[in-house]
RNA sequence: GCCUCCAUUGUCUAGAGGCCUAGGACGCCGCCCUCUCAAGGCGGAAACAUGGGUUCGAAUCCCAUUGGGGGUGCCA
């Protein structure tokens, strides 16, 4: 049988990270297993309506490469793919159960309900639907029918008996009927479906044959599976998936500002590296396998890789994935991704990019903390002459000031002002003059830098600058240390 | 409260009774390379939550405790 697996995300405006996570395990399998992929809207609480929000899941969707087989914008032979344009579809499956004794009007009111939750938590119970309008007579749910009173249709849960179902990762799972049951909405009083419902009608109407869910759904299951038993429905195989946490204590949240994909985006993580990282959080190869593309990913993925237990994401980790992607960029694209954030710092300058993308790209981890890494090409800082003293190198504030006036001198007479000539030009000129590298070459990077480190040497810095500004720093160190050493 | 899931270094994890004096990766520390910082190379510190069983033998199986997660909505 063909494998079909579905991300059947609410549109938020917002993908959270476990929600791609989700959709990536859902894609992985599908694509593994030769099977489908696909997405499904439930937007089945229009309360909570976001405009554009479903333009975020195909974008993020899109970008990681994950890509859908059927769904709202390309179609299926289950369509349509989003709840509320299937609205009318699960009045009729809430009827039948309604025939069947699986189901039953309830009139209660919100107010009411919340009353009776209030007073069974004074009295330090849990509240549960006492199958009040369960006991209407026939008559009376006709009358009130007629009447137009706003109903709900609620599940006739078993009240006893227990129920069993196995997990592909978490094994058999026994829940007795009076702690995983309780008589939940079906059919809300907008005549919309809850989630609980249209998510059973629908993984039913589409195939669905592996439902790969985030695991808080995992003691509910049970009363999805009465619903499924009620219609006489196969039961899907299910794989409920850890919880990505931020630490020990909480998952990633909205309020960390470091749960959303787009968070990660902007900031300037490569969507591969992200996908890589994420796929290991909750799951693994069996071997020590770190760095996959999307397709490695679905050649290695399995169930049995799939954790029981939860995954703190570690940015750290996440990280070092990132900066091992962009060394290993084609120099051209990295160019292409890192001049945005070089003309962040340097717009007004004339440095020559192409060289530093070459000296930054082994240099950098994430894309936004280039701008600082390079902002000195443009604007000087104001540095502490103590950075001219370096022991290793024999720099001193006694000898920094000898040490940058040879390389003004030498530098000056410099016939083109390129790396290869002014290093062929000075190098020899420190050898003749019987000074050290270190002693002339550290401080000149500290005077052209302002900065104890920076990407690349004195001699890259003194290229990147051009030989006017590389003078005019020079000059400056030798104003600054005079006044140090006065 | 009740139900339920989980538990190997700071983090991600390998481990499915003897292969474990517990392996890999990130991070951290040190050394090498070097005009700085990275990158790269080499090395180091760092874990089986606790207590009971079962067994010739337990990180691996069972139970309890502790800790943490999730559920308990006309949210999904």
């Amino acid at each position: 049988m063909e494998v079909r697996t579905r991300f059947a995300p609410s549109p938020t405006g917002f993908m959270h990270l476990g929600g791609v996570r989700t959709a990536l395990y859902n894609f992985l399998y599908a694509r593994k297993m030769g099977g489908k992929f696909i997405l499904r809207i439930e937007d089945t609480d229009q309360e909570r309506f976001v405009e554009g929000a479903t333009d975020v899941i195909y974008d993020t969707l899109k970008a990681c490469g994950m890509n859908w087989d059927e769904g709202p914008d390309v179609g299926g032979p289950c369509g349509p793919y989003i709840q509320s344009e299937r609205k009318d579809l699960y009045l009729p499956y809430a009827k039948q159960l309604i025939r069947s004794g699986h189901a039953y009007y309830c009139f209660c009111t919100k107010e009411e309900l919340e009353a009776r939750h209030e007073a069974a938590k004074a009295r330090g119970e849990v509240f549960k639907y006492d199958k009040h309008c369960l006991r209407l007579t026939q008559a009376e749910i006709q009358r009130r029918l007629d009447e137009k009173v706003p109903y709900v249709i609620r599940m006739n849960a078993p009240e006893t008996g227990e129920s069993t179902y196995h997990d592909l990762v978490f094994g058999d799972m026994t829940f007795q009927n009076s702690d995983a049951m309780d008589d939940m909405v079906l059919i809300k009083a907008d005549g919309m479906p809850t989630y609980n419902f249209a998510n059973v009608v629908d993984d039913h109407l589409m195939g669905i044959t592996h439902v790969m869910r985030g695991m808080e759904y995992l003691s509910s299951t049970p009363k999805y599976n009465f619903l499924y038993n009620a219609f006489g429905w196969e039961i899907p195989q299910y794989v409920h998936l850890t919880t990505v946490m931020r630490d020990e204590k909480h998952k990633l949240s909205k309020r960390d500002g470091d749960a959303y994909y787009s968070d990660f985006i902007s900031k300037g993580y490569l969507t591969e590296a992200l996908i890589n990282y994420l796929a290991l959080v909750g799951w693994n190869p069996g071997d020590n396998r770190e760095f996959f593309t999307l397709d490695e990913l679905i050649e290695a993925f399995d169930i049995s890789g799939l954790h029981t237990s939860p995954g703190i994401f570690d940015v750290n980790k996440l990280t070092y994935f990132n900066a091992e992607y962009i060394r290993r960029l084609a120099p051209e694209k990295y160019l292409e991704l890192a001049a945005p954030w070089f003309d962040q710092a340097l717009a007004g300058t004339r440095v020559d990019y192409r060289r530093l993308a070459e000296l930054m790209q082994a240099r950098t981890e994430i894309f936004s903390r280039v701008p600082d890494m390079v902002r000195f090409l443009k604007d000087l800082p104001d540095y502490d002459t103590e950075l001219y003293v370096n022991k290793k190198q024999k720099s001193s504030l006694e000898s920094a000031p000898e040490a940058l006036s040879f390389c003004r001198d030498v530098l000056e007479r410099v016939p083109d002002w390129n790396e290869t000539v002014i290093h062929d030009t000075l190098i020899p000129a420190i050898a003749e003059a019987g000074k050290k590298n270190g002693a002339v070459l550290w401080p000149l990077r500290i005077a052209l830098s302002g900065l104890l480190s920076t990407p690349g040497g004195a001699i890259e810095i003194a290229y990147l600058l051009g030989r006017e500004e590389t003078l005019r720093r020079i000059g400056l160190g030798l104003d600054k240390l005079a006044h140090a050493n006065a």
